[in-house]
DNA sequence: ATGAAAGCGCTAACAT
DNA sequence: ATGTTAGCGCTTTCAT
């Protein structure tokens, strides 16, 4: 025979609306009642069966609002990809999710449109959007609302929002600093970073320095340069500091403009070519790996982020008890040329 | 408005029934009207709700068998975890799952335990045993009474399993040769591989020298040893093997004795340290990851191997539209000091 | 504070 | 070959 409310119900002599209410830590319930409910669950390891849940559930629709960066390309698409997938499972479960996007470097107009998805009557909010304080207020009104915020692939640090969906940058660091001290033991390492105004990137070279350290190295076996996201000067830069060091012989990548810092390379014709490791996996990046011009690169798995953060919207509007941390961090897989997928 | 069966049927003038046969390519449609609901479902976009399927389905209740070898430790609780996870979820499915232990060196045991099995009316097998010929009839067996067989883990070679769960051996090879390329660029390499005469173990070693000839290394690179998977016997192959030849500056571990090895380098002394790679993530290797004993190790993921092998189950027994490739490989995630998790 | 009952969308048995 | 109908287990009004 299978558990359900109905045997829990019957156990406790009371009727299943009271077990519900119990399952869901609802009000008006007398504290015994409730206890006992409690241990008959308890005692018959009873566990709700997920799809009924949500096929009552999807009775009363729901709203989940999404902003994006209004950016084009693998990024895009893989965070398109992850939210599509989620938004196929919430809709069975009667939430719907409604999409929009906005010009990350204007924050006035992402807050207006979390404004308007406030006027469609949202229950809860997923963002990715760079730290700024007119959002990081816009959520703390949302949160005070009683809608719930989830950041994702970028988080807007300090604000009211549930919980952050995304890479653990130190940690990325960290990972590739290991890379490199296995592949360059004893070389010089030109770090390349996009911007030391970008948070994430300077917590990306915090845990690479933090594990070089702890390894032995010292700051004078790196040159550091800002490439300022640019392609132009991103490969002056990189060709200028080979010539001035020909000791370099790895280059730690902390920029979006990876394939820059290829071509520079591939110009300068080296007697031997210096172990390249980077972050994030477009589709350009894939390729360099296959053609041997990038040798690792550490993935963000965007797609992950969209549908983590969809998901964990999902059972914070069901009250389950599944548990949320403040920082859900996702998985850092190391690619090389033999395990990228195309 | 909402776009389920009946909406369907009303466009169609057909009853629910009919479409749900439609849905599930069943018997007993007439094609003209299999057409006309088929291109009705096109135009609406309908997906059918999976929780209203899995709530309905479980009305009758089936049965999944699951062979697994009688190990401990590890391997053992990655795949129960696997398992044990997905069994929960096909319970909500009305799918029970019953798991069945047997000494991997008695296959005769392991075919009585699917006769067993069968006498209890399974309707789906998925197994994880060596290759085995008294199996691989077994298997032919149940696929004439059209109980379909999943193999994971280890794949049963030619037999009449829809599909194998797990690891893409070659590949795995490929990955470790591409990791050793980038930190022994120039030294030469000691392999010790468990027993040539698993397949398992003969095709990564294939993979591995797959890519160490496209990349201009040759065979009198590397020195093979086999360690049989026995401690003593590693540790001591691997140490006059360090003894006779001192250029050895990486291994690659194609076995079950990676602590083995370990313990010969740490033994040895050696001015420089070789670099390691190896295969599979149990505790103990993760320990000397930590202790940088080991420098790379490539994750099996069996507790995804176990998760998807019941996954896939399910679709089969609710003939969904999902195409199931026969091999069907799972992640091989590089693994180091930094992204090992405990 | 608790109970009763309707219904979410689908499947399968039964009826036609 | 097709239609009708009774649930699957849960949530949520509405009564009491």
């Amino acid at each position: 025979m299978r558990i359900t409310v109905e045997t829990v119900a019957r156990m406790a002599g009371v009727s299943r609306g009271t077990v519900d209410r119990v399952l869901h830590n609802r009000p008006n319930v007398r504290p015994e009642v409730r206890n006992r409910i409690l241990e008959v669950m308890k005692e018959l390891d009873y566990k709700p069966n997920a799809a009924a849940s949500a096929l009552a559930f999807s009775r009363k629709t729901r709203k989940v609002g999404v902003i994006l960066p209004q950016w084009k390309g693998f990024f895009k698409e893989e965070i398109s990809r992850g939210i599509e997938e989620s938004r196929r499972e919430l809709n069975t479960y009667g939430i719907e999710v409604l999409i929009e996007e906005f010009a990350s470097d204007e924050p006035e107009i992402c807050v207006k449109k979390i404004s308007d998805f406030l006027s469609e009557g949202i229950n809860g909010l997923c963002i990715c959007a760079q730290d700024n304080s007119l959002i990081r207020e816009k959520i703390a009104e949302l949160a005070a609302k009683d809608i719930p915020t989830i950041t994702f692939n970028s988080d807007i640090a300090d604000s009211k929002r549930v919980c952050f969906v995304g890479q653990d940058l130190v940690r990325s660091g960290r990972i590739a600093a290991q890379i490199m001290i296995k592949c360059v033991p004893n070389g010089k390492i030109l770090i390349v970073v996009g911007n030391l105004k970008f948070s994430a990137h300077r917590q990306r070279l915090e845990g690479f320095f933090e594990r070089m350290t702890e390894c032995g190295f010292s700051r004078s076996d790196f040159t550091v340069v800002e490439s300022f996201n640019e392609y132009s000067r991103t490969l002056r830069v990189v060709k200028e500091k080979f010539r001035e060091d020909e000791s370099l012989s790895g280059i730690y990548m902390v920029n979006e403009s990876v394939a820059a810092c290829a071509e520079a390379i591939k110009n300068l014709s080296l007697s031997k070519k210096p172990i390249v490791v980077c972050h994030d996996l477009p589709r350009s990046t894939k390729a360099l790996l296959k053609s041997g011009e990038v040798d690792f690169a550490l993935e963000q798995d965007i797609y992950s982020q969209g549908r983590k953060s969809l998901q964990l919207m999902k059972y914070l509007l069901m009250d389950c008890e599944y548990v949320i941390k403040p920082l859900e961090f996702t998985q850092i897989n190391i690619i090389n040329s033999e395990n990228v997928e195309f």
